[in-house]
DNA sequence: GCGACAG
DNA sequence: ATCTTGTCGC
């Protein structure tokens, strides 16, 4: 599918600090992703592993599955050396470039993407979620397995219990138990989504584990090809 | 200065 | 992210 390319990714850190702030006010939030017209949805996931060589590879996996019933329908891949230090909050610049090639090798164009890490639910409010769904336009959702940053209560121990996710008096995402006696994982909308719609999609995409399928499958896809 | 810190 | 088998509990 088509993808904008926005800005260089070999940035230093400060720039990149810079770069999200200015990107962070051309997101569009609160907007409800129309469920009944979604039919693929993408799981986006990359993996870290040293190649032949001892160098450490990034392993990017899209992985479209068709909505409701949850089939794969399409694998999309890409590695490179891995461009940029793990950094909190920098995720994106150093997940970024892979997923750029992964994307345009993409086939078909998905309905809405599903990302391992965060979206808004972000310092400056702009997690990989966030970012990546500048570059694609389309509906994104962020699906982190750990907190990043915000307070909130631990959510009911039901499939579906939810508590909401506050940093400085906003709610920037939602605490969300998708099984009963698991931990729970932190949802929060992209760009041009809303956080209610993104929940209702994330639990509609979950139909046996803790993490949604699409995610699964990526983070499957991801960790298992050789370079 | 101290603690927190997606993957 | 990654290193890794068995084992506790529903």
């Amino acid at each position: 599918m088509n993808i904008t390319h926005r800005h260089d990714w070999h940035i230093s850190p400060t720039q990149a600090v810079a770069l999200q702030r200015e990107m962070a006010a051309e997101v569009v939030y609160n907007r409800p992703i129309d469920l009944s017209a979604v039919r693929l949805v993408a799981g986006v996931d990359v993996s870290v592993k040293p190649d032949a060589a001892g160098v450490a590879m990034s392993q990017a996996a899209v992985v479209v599955l068709s909505f409701p019933d949850l089939t794969v329908v399409e694998t999309a891949l890409a590695a490179m050396p891995t461009p940029f230090p793990y950094i909190p909050g920098l995720l994106s610049f150093r997940e970024g470039p892979v997923l750029e090639t992964a994307f345009s090798r993409l086939k078909s164009e998905p309905d809405v993407f599903i990302f391992d890490g965060m979206g808004r639910a972000h310092p400056r409010r702009i997690g990989i979620a966030t970012h990546m769904g500048l570059w694609l336009q389309k509906p994104t959702i962020g699906c982190g397995k750990t907190l990043l940053t915000g307070r909130f209560e631990p959510p009911p121990d039901e499939r579906g219990g939810y508590s909401e996710l506050v940093d400085k008096g906003e709610v920037i995402g939602v605490v969300l138990r998708t099984r009963a006696g698991v931990k729970p994982v932190f949802i929060s909308v992209g760009h041009l989504a809303d956080l209610t719609t993104s929940v209702d999609l994330v639990m509609r995409c979950t139909s046996k584990y803790r993490l949604p399928d699409p995610i699964r499958a990526a983070h499957n896809a991801a960790g298992q090809f050789e370079t």
